[in-house]
DNA sequence: CGCTTAATTGAGAGCCTTCAATCATCGTGG
DNA sequence: CCACGATGATTGAAGGCTCTCAATTAAGCG
């Protein structure tokens, strides 16, 4: 990849606006590029919002109260964009899971832009909302799953979102250990790794090395979840 | 407040438009005006994505997996927005705690509407990533937390919405009960209500009546949450 | 003032965590 | 290509925190 290669990466596929338009050069200048290597954090000033694209790679966004304890607030993958706040209750960091490329933006900035073009703006509303009823859906398995449970949507997410299905069965290659699996779930890695052999054992998945993950029956997966399924769907509501 | 008293006060008080511009009157074409009393739900199609805007009272946000097991997500007071999606992984409904006036927006026309307005994206723009973040607050102390962390983040989090401060401390009306509180911390009833106890035995805290709280150390409230603190903030990065 | 509902308090059980040890994986060097 | 070492993952046993079940007390409304 050329040295511009990620910001046109970005303009087109985040927001399918051509490089060189007048909207374009303006939000190149807004950018940072970081390049990451695996394990290391980007450099994010932290006192005021950014706004992180992920050109490649696949990052985590963490959450810091102390130095001990520290949450994994979301995962990271090539064309995704990340809103990182500055330190509000906790600290917010961004780290490569491997080598990753990032274009920073101070969000103040990048929002008043894009406010004035209706594409881009466009774009963002429909973006923000999915990120955040992502946040809820983990909200609600942090609350009130079990670790089994929370395990189960974990995968189920993260093949959505990188696997590779194949026929009946799906294959994912987790980017993230297991303590990082366990620190996005709010649980320890001894607990992770007993729910693996859980899921294993109930025959709904396969586990071949530290990050091959097959999923046979992602229908199961998704009762033992404990999400919605057709059959209870609350029945249409006319009104509205 | 007449019965278009709502609509006026949503776009002047969300978007800082007077009623009876282009977009204004774009946008009330849109809006459904649903008037909820105590306990009651409001009729959503959950068939696709809403936006909701609380012009008066307070609402919970509620995500149902089962029949049995329900978290509620966020609350939401006088001029929040709420975006409401579809149905997805929960099923997702709007109740209010008291008397509550509500105007809601197919959300796939409102941003329509809303992108092409600089001065409404760019609300919108500043409002998202604000609800994203408190969601994310709440997922990292459901992650992590003791039941005692919650409840003091909780309480924290609600002074600073609906609290009146008083000098060195600080007056609280909840309009949710212990069981909605414990719905919303991922407890039940009796863990909330043994922490009240410990909160209060710790002269943090005092409790009168059912939904009367004052907080007598914010500080120190704020330290058994489990939040950063001044001292503890990681000095400033100065790349970015 | 009495009744209904919500909140508090107590005792025992279950799930996850903690601490500890063993095993597997994978990158490195021979 | 294999052996080795380091790190990560798995497995086991004991303890702690929250949940469950049950009873009592308090609050708020008619």
């Amino acid at each position: 990849m050329t040295h511009r290669a990620p910001f046109d990466f970005f303009t087109r596929s985040a927001f399918g606006i051509e490089p060189g338009s007048h909207i374009g050069t303006q939000l190149e200048g807004l950018a940072s590029r970081i390049d990451l290597s695996k394990g290391q954090t980007a450099p994010l000033d932290n006192r005021s919002d950014r706004i992180v694209f992920v050109a490649s790679g696949a990052t985590k966004l963490v959450a810091q109260a102390s130095e001990q304890r520290q949450q994994i607030v979301a995962f990271h993958f090539d064309g995704d964009i990340v809103s990182v706040p500055a330190d509000g209750l906790f600290a917010n960091s961004v780290t490569a899971l491997r080598h990753s490329e990032l274009l920073v933006f101070p969000a103040r900035e990048f929002f008043d832009s894009a406010a004035g073009e209706a594409r881009i703006a466009r774009s963002l509303l429909e973006r923000l909302p999915i990120a955040l009823q992502r946040c809820r859906d983990r909200a609600v398995a942090l609350g009130q799953g079990s670790a089994t449970e929370r395990l189960a949507g974990f995968l189920l997410a993260m093949s959505e979102r990188i696997g590779r299905a194949d026929a009946d069965h799906c294959e994912l290659d987790l980017p993230m250990s297991r303590k990082e699996i366990g620190e996005s779930l709010g649980l320890t890695i001894e607990t992770v790794s007993r729910q693996f052999g859980v899921l294993r054992e109930l025959g709904l998945i396969k586990t071949q090395g530290r990050s091959r993950v097959t999923i046979f029956d992602r229908d199961m997966l998704s009762r033992k979840a404990g999400h919605l399924h057709q059959t209870q769907k609350t029945s249409g509501n006319p009104t509205n």
